[in-house]
DNA sequence: TTAATTTTGTATCAATCATTACAAAAAAGA
DNA sequence: TCTTTTTTGTAATGATTGATACAAAATTAA
């Protein structure tokens, strides 16, 4: 292929990016700060991301999605997938201080996006649905195996792990402490029983 | 008192931009979006609150504190305080779109100010502590008069409430239903039994 | 009436915002 | 080697940001 060679990769960038915007968010992170973080001058940031800071939190976004499939993967792949999400859940309360500050990229954006950009604010919300979507499948099936005795329909389980993500996230910053997140975490996974 | 009579009354100034704040948070809120929801200019508005916008956003803030007061109050007046609170939150399900929309001024402000301005966030985080209080105090005292059975620590069903609140107050975005959010509500109220 | 005081409205400020323009740099293909 | 193509770095762009300067307006006190 002709031309100069790129120097500055996709991905890369984008993994940059993601940790400024899941950080500040969309509005509070400047192109100076984004050209900061990833080396890469205006020139390249709009030639790599034609649609500018709105694509580029768009990649930071959907990289999430990305992992929700990886995640995906391994739950089918498990014998025990409830215990998997209720592990994942519990991993949270031991994560770093950091961590617990930055909360949830995506849980973060349905917040700042919902009076501010309707598009991006969407986007966040379906990648929370097909989360749901995930649980609701994964649920219902145990359930059929009986390795869920609890007669609550699955979805209404499914949402109960969405909301109780989405508190987590706020509550973390509020108590970055490993033992209370641990016991508010264990409190309410014993509803999935 | 000599000078010009003023105009624009302090309250509803903070009133008017309480409303603008919570819609679009902190950073999006620009001070000409301010000037033309209040009908102030800049001058009354720097004149008024000589802190500029950090001022007025810490006043719209701690009028939620002051809302706080107010539940305090009926909840000591009230021989059932238990129910007060979980008819509180029960009746989140039932507001208007926007305020689905809208969600909490204080959580959204926890969210977006972490790495922004950690001043501006721990005034958030204080008013959601002092809410968690003002539940510990009541479990404690209704456990006490055998109101609650329930021997999961009074601090740790308070916090329970408190996750449920930022949970809830995201999940209304994604699904603004009052079916929906009225059976989460519900699933998560029956911990506190 | 006049002086003192305060609020209001407008013009303006420097700084920063996201984005674009464009030439130099660096490669491949002819 | 020369042309073509693409990326990169830098210097602008106009718009908007939060905040300030200041005179006119509107009141009270002297």
């Amino acid at each position: 292929m002709k031309g100069r060679p790129i120097v500055f990769k996709n991905e890369e960038m984008v993994l940059k990016a993601q940790e400024l915007f899941w950080e500040k968010g969309y509005t509070a992170t400047s192109l100076s700060e984004l050209s900061a973080a990833t080396g890469a001058g205006a020139g390249s940031l709009y030639n790599t991301f034609k649609g500018g800071k709105k694509e580029l939190f768009k990649k930071s976004l959907y990289q999430r999605k990305e992992d929700l499939e990886d995640f995906k993967t391994v739950l089918e792949k498990s014998d025990n997938p409830i215990e998997l999400i209720k592990a994942f859940f519990l991993s949270v309360a031991t994560e770093s201080k950091k961590s617990h500050f930055k909360g949830c990229i995506v849980a973060n954006t349905i917040v700042e996006m919902t009076f501010i950009n309707e598009e991006l604010g969407n986007d966040a919300i379906d990648i929370l649905k097909e989360t749901e979507k995930l649980y609701t499948r994964t649920i219902l099936s145990e359930q059929k195996r009986g390795n869920i005795k609890s007669k609550i329909p699955a979805p209404v389980l499914a949402r109960h792990l969405i909301t109780l993500w989405c508190g987590i996230n706020t509550l973390r910053r509020v108590y970055p402490d490993k033992e209370i997140l641990r016991q508010q975490i264990e409190l309410q996974l014993q509803i999935i029983k």
